[in-house]
DNA sequence: GCGGAATCCGTAAGCGCTTACAACTCGCCT
DNA sequence: AGGCGAGTTGTAAGCGCTTACGGATTCCGC
């Protein structure tokens, strides 16, 4: 990466008649002052060189850059990809640069990542998807982000369940409990609960009020009603499979999150089990996907793009005060649930 | 940003009591020699410290950063979602940190970022998705991407349908033409193509394997067979709509692209009209979503996140010589496409 | 045990920018 | 006219790292 002779503030100061300083400060600071004329000058000079500040001798010396950490799970999932479009296109707006990290749902992972961000002097971090339920690890992300908040960089904590940060929230707890009171006002009574890994804290938020909504009307699960397998399609599949597979299978089949409630339904149309004629089925999320499935899938729908652009929003804010955006989950009532035959 | 007192490569040297030159080679030239247990002592006060070199001096003194640039034209899409984790995947385990730009299939936009990325030093630019046809802006970019690659960048271009740097081919035309035969030995005879916009050269390319395949058998598309909705689900409905409401509907709908497809089915089951039995639908991609699709959907499939990992693992080869990496679409024939009843 | 080569390590000069500080220019008031 | 302050510009000192260069040390064969 020998530079080819990129122009540096020095030839444009230089082809201007100016200093160096000057040549900076009438680039970088619009409120500066400056002799009549002198600024447009710099700019011309600039504009005719084809100038652009060199971001690393800036950050530098100011400390700071203009990119933005974005740590998600998993892109290749449509929930982070959404939300990440969101983020990026503000991103776009601000002009500013994103860098993109995936954790694979790996507590040492995440902490890895966010501290090379905070190294890499990101003007923003924000941290989406579940955290997870791990004393130590939280401790140290802690830790890190209060320091990193100490040095004057912002945080965003996006649908973690936990409060770091500016927080874009949605209400988990309350929005399973709806879906849940839904589907006994359709009829059902026996369920069977897709769930997720438990470590996750908002698969923990979700299964609370999914219990509680079915509490609400005098129906408790047994153990053996909810399975936690992996946050994907397989594992939906696979639950699915062990759920329908008891002496006594449920009528309504509900998951943590989309992609494992379309997994599910995936596995019950192979295996030749109708829905929702002989099980219902529901989601979590609001996946483009989701309306698309055949039957379409009920759920509770999260508008991701504005999730990811309000994130993006907070994050340019300075840290405090800190700002707290709730956003609504809304019921999609599809073809997916219908009342028990 | 005011640096919290985070530890400089000055402190680790102090505390291993040597120059800080000789810290900076014991931590950064692994071949470099030293005093036997000089490199651990030195390694061991960096550890104790808990030091990591502040990335952009280090950019700054070697004018080359650790991070790769990787272009797509839109996140939210899955087609990108999915390279973009096997490119992630492969960053991961290479310790690089990840760039990522949409440019939503502006070419203003793209050669913007494109610059951008290149002053940042990133170590590599992966272009991913169809380029343009424009001849102007493919000139302006071949430009930057050349200075780019002089000054020791290296670039890999990803099914672009255009010859920059390493490659990672799909043999575009040439899959749609096997698809296109497929369609014919059903006993298709009636096509509408769902084609995207012409100014994307992959579009280009697969339309033209498209016509050849059908023509191999001769059959030949009249103009008004062929429509050029936005890339995107819902160009998929319109051009549906459009394509089914001509006096004589087509018996088989081949898009361009798994997205529209998708959409185009989405419209057709609103429309009451039944996939496979009225018409049939072939889309091109291998999005997951194709499969789950009710009823699966008939393309020719890419393995993305390989098709990521590749570009990734050839983005950090030197740029000379030059790598084609040719991946290989296979045909998915699925319940979408049937014969002609 | 000695000369020269080989190896090691420290000093210092950047990389391209920002910014504190000093110098200088005006304009205006007394 | 002199002086003071506001406003403008330049000089130079970093930011934290890499690396050319040269002095010091070691090693080897003789």
């Amino acid at each position: 990466m020998a530079d080819r002779n990129l122009v540096r503030l020095q030839d444009v100061a230089a082809h201007a008649g100016v200093s160096i300083a000057t040549a900076s400060r009438m680039l970088s600071d619009p409120n500066y002052g400056g002799r009549a004329g002198l600024r447009e000058r710099v700019l011309a000079a600039a504009a005719e060189l084809g100038y652009r500040a060199n971001p690393h001798a800036r950050a530098l010396a100011t400390s700071s850059s203009s990119s933005v950490g974005l740590v998600v799970h998993d892109v290749r999932d449509s929930y982070f990809a959404l939300l990440s479009g969101g983020v990026m296109s503000v991103a776009d707006r601000e002009d500013l640069l994103v860098n993109m990290v995936c954790t694979y749902r790996d507590p040492a992972r995440e902490l890895e990542y966010v501290k090379l961000l905070v190294h890499q002097r990101v003007r923003a971090l924000i941290l989406t998807g579940s955290a997870f339920r791990d004393t130590v690890h939280n401790a140290a992300m802690r830790a890190e982000l209060r320091a990193y908040q100490e040095s004057g960089g912002s945080v965003v904590s996006v649908t973690r369940g936990r409060d770091v940060g500016h927080l874009v929230q949605i209400d988990n707890a309350a929005a399973m409990r709806e879906l849940a009171a839904a589907m006994v006002k359709l009829g059902h009574t026996s369920f069977g609960v897709i769930a997720g890994p438990l470590r996750l804290l908002t698969v923990r938020d979700r299964l609370q009020g999914l219990k509680q909504g079915l509490k609400d009307h005098g129906i408790v699960l047994r153990r053996d009603d909810i399975v936690h397998p992996d946050l994907s399609r397989e594992g939906g599949q696979s639950a699915a499979q062990s759920l329908m597979s008891r002496r006594n299978p449920p009528r309504c089949l509900m998951a943590v999150a989309d992609v494992l409630a379309l997994g599910a339904m995936s596995w019950l149309r192979s295996a030749g089990i109708v829905v929702p004629d002989e099980v219902s089925v529901t989601g979590f999320g609001g996946l483009p996907a989701a309306i698309d499935a055949v039957p379409s899938l009920t759920t509770v729908e999260i508008p991701l793009e504005r999730v990811g652009e309000t994130a993006m929003d907070l994050a340019l804010r300075p840290a405090s005060p800190r700002h707290v955006v709730e956003i609504e989950g809304t019921l999609a009532l599809r073809e997916s649930a219908t009342p028990p035959a």
